[in-house]
DNA sequence: CACATCATTAACGTTACTGTTAATATTTGC
DNA sequence: GCAAATATTAACAGTAACGTTAATGATGTG
């Protein structure tokens, strides 16, 4: 549940999200990351590092220049995110929520 | 994308996923919410409206009491955000990912 | 080695979010 | 009508997030 709340705070921010869009395509550097959504190197570098510590991208720093790290999606976060509403999805699923309604709101005290 | 973003935002907080939780056993009133997460009913206020903002919950005030202020989860959101990761998920799925890498890479300026 | 390049971290100011208590409807019951 | 109950909004303080420019680290190039 930790893990959600790391993923879902990295793909709450536009930024990161277009991030994510762009890297869809394929592997890109820093540098053409900042380029892509408009923004100043260390403000992006700032958010790769969000998106790090979520595990939603890996950078790779093994090319013919040492200096550009490539970043990669991971796709564990994401479908641990999916699992997750794929449980909440499982409350229409389960078309017995009026049934489900009527024992929770029957019960005395929920201490 | 707008609405990805009412969402997530939403959905970045643990205490909104928490009441999501919650409301997956069914609808419940404002105040049986606050005590849920253990949070003063005007805080947990506008974390429901951020909810309703994203269109994740729904408040139904037609009971018996027109005090209590039933709400419940709303679908529509959940599938859209499920819809956007499917589509993140086509990076692993294709895997011709490197070969798209491989023709991303080679274009001269993305002006 | 001097200098440019890629990326990150540091410092700064601004903005937005969060929770609490107090105040404001709206409704219920006597 | 008056007091209690439910929910929201208002006002306040504290914290965290965001973006920019400047400085630091690491690597490549002459």
């Amino acid at each position: 549940m930790a893990e959600l709340d790391a993923t879902l705070a990295a793909l709450a921010d536009p930024t990161r999200r277009k991030v994510i869009d762009v890297l869809r395509e394929g592997p890109r550097p820093a540098g053409e990351l900042a380029q892509a959504v408009r923004m100043s190197p260390p403000a992006l570098s700032r958010h790769l590092r969000v998106l790090r510590a979520g595990g939603l991208v890996q950078a790779e720093s093994g090319g013919a220049d040492a200096r550009l790290r490539l970043y990669t999606l991971r796709q564990e976060p994401f479908t641990a995110l999916q699992a997750w509403l794929d449980q909440v999805q499982a409350f229409w699923t389960e078309q017995l929520g009026s049934f489900k309604d009527h024992v929770e709101r029957t019960r005395k005290d929920p201490t």
